[in-house]
DNA sequence: CGCTGAAACTGAATCCGGTTCAACATCCGC
DNA sequence: GCGGATGTTGAACCGGATTCAGTTTCAGCG
């Protein structure tokens, strides 16, 4: 009786299919005038299917925020993976991060709006769960990555837990898609590529902690061949250019 | 004729009836089930008034928004004319973010709503200038701390604009209230205070940049010394407390 | 004063889009 | 080929934001 798993694969592909169309919807006109009904038309099935599967629209835009999610946990692993010392993996966790967003140019301003205490709140305890459990392993991967700092003696927390320290660089990263997005502001600073700065502060607060080998923050040509290095060295298929 | 004065100090008036009630509700009952109509009952108005103040619930939301940001300026500013070396005055302008937020504990969920690109864009332009109008102030401050620090020869930019250093501190504490809101998250990392983690950050970062006299981020009594002594001789009339 | 027209206010009606669910279709095991 | 379980459908429903035609208010005027 092979029935039940094929209907299960077929639900899942489904699944897929409306996650993969809501988020084409959103790249052509914007996440304003998504529809639920114009996902349900454009797979070609009736809304009531869409609800089979979404308990409401919210519930929708935080399980493409999962999926997103799961994409980004894969960028993250290759540099766990990735046979440098622990300060430059640190830093190559920042550019992971540059690199998703910008392979991902809309998931971030979905992601800011599916987890708004009101997008949120509206989605199902489930997908909230899946939510979560989708982000541990970025949590793990750097915590861990710190550990071999301290293990490998170019760091010393001196009181401080692994995620103490990996919360900075969590906030340092999440505000700057905060601000990379809020229009008019970061052009009244006339900051023009906002992810290379935050790499040059993440240097900085890594400086700051003391994690060895120090950079200079201020040397761009230090930190443009840093970043080709790992661009290079961790995530090649990515990236062809520069 | 000071009648049309008169109209117009009382239409100001009644917009901030309307905003302070939106507040109260949404304190009362959540941003979710704010409705229209009970602001307008509240104030024992009919819609149609409120709508000739706000065009849209967003448009209101984003006011609101703007309302806070100017009480937040007002805290920077006592930052700005605290007499203190420029390392301390910018780790002060962390300080007084938490001293906000914890004053405003749902400003930032109504601002991180109010941002995403979806509330933004239904917001009139007229409103959006006049948030980013609200929020220039900040920027100036930080900034001309930045060139104090450079003109005291306590901060070597060596290259830097001022702008690009405080985009880091604006991303650090943008980022913590992303992750403070986003519940589940600092919990499996076993945060408790995350504004007093972000305290330890500004400083790790700052050292990062070389901004003199350099402190020991690991110094949990310096920081809270540090902390208290701006709490007393800028805020003292905000926080009784220690 | 009362009159008048413009400006402000009102709230029932409209509109929109998310959500539901009764009816219909399909599939499986017998 | 039958019966029921399971899946699908989309028109109807519903809540709440938004509108606008009718009503009220009131400054200015004769």
């Amino acid at each position: 009786m092979g029935t039940k798993e094929r209907r299960q694969r077929q639900f899942a592909e489904r699944e897929q299919l409306f996650l993969d169309t809501a988020r084409e919807l959103i790249r052509e006109s914007g996440l304003l005038s998504l529809q639920m009904s114009r996902i349900a038309e454009k797979c070609e099935y009736a809304v009531g299917t869409l609800y089979q599967h979404f308990a409401s629209k919210e519930d929708l835009l935080l399980a493409l925020t999962t999926v997103q999610a799961q994409e980004h946990v894969g960028l993250f692993q290759r540099v766990a993976q990735w046979r440098a010392n622990s300060r430059d993996r640190m830093f190559a966790i920042g550019v992971a991060d540059k690199i998703f967003v910008q392979r991902h140019p809309d998931h971030f301003r979905i992601a800011q709006y599916a987890l708004c205490e009101v997008v949120w709140h509206a989605a199902s305890p489930d997908r909230r769960q899946d939510f979560l459990e989708a982000g541990k392993p970025i949590g793990q991967i750097v915590v861990d990555i710190v550990r071999d700092g301290v293990r490998a003696g170019d760091l010393d927390l001196r009181g401080m837990t692994p995620q103490q320290l990996c919360t900075g660089m969590w906030a340092l990263s999440s505000g700057t898609h905060n601000l990379v997005h809020a229009e008019g502001v970061l052009e009244d600073f006339a900051v023009r590529d906002a992810y290379r700065l935050m790499c040059i502060h993440v240097q900085a607060l890594l400086n700051g902690f003391g994690w060895r080998p120090l950079t200079d923050p201020a040397d761009g040509a230090a930190l443009d061949t840093l970043i080709n290095r790992i661009k290079h060295e961790v995530f090649h298929d990515f990236c062809s250019e520069s």
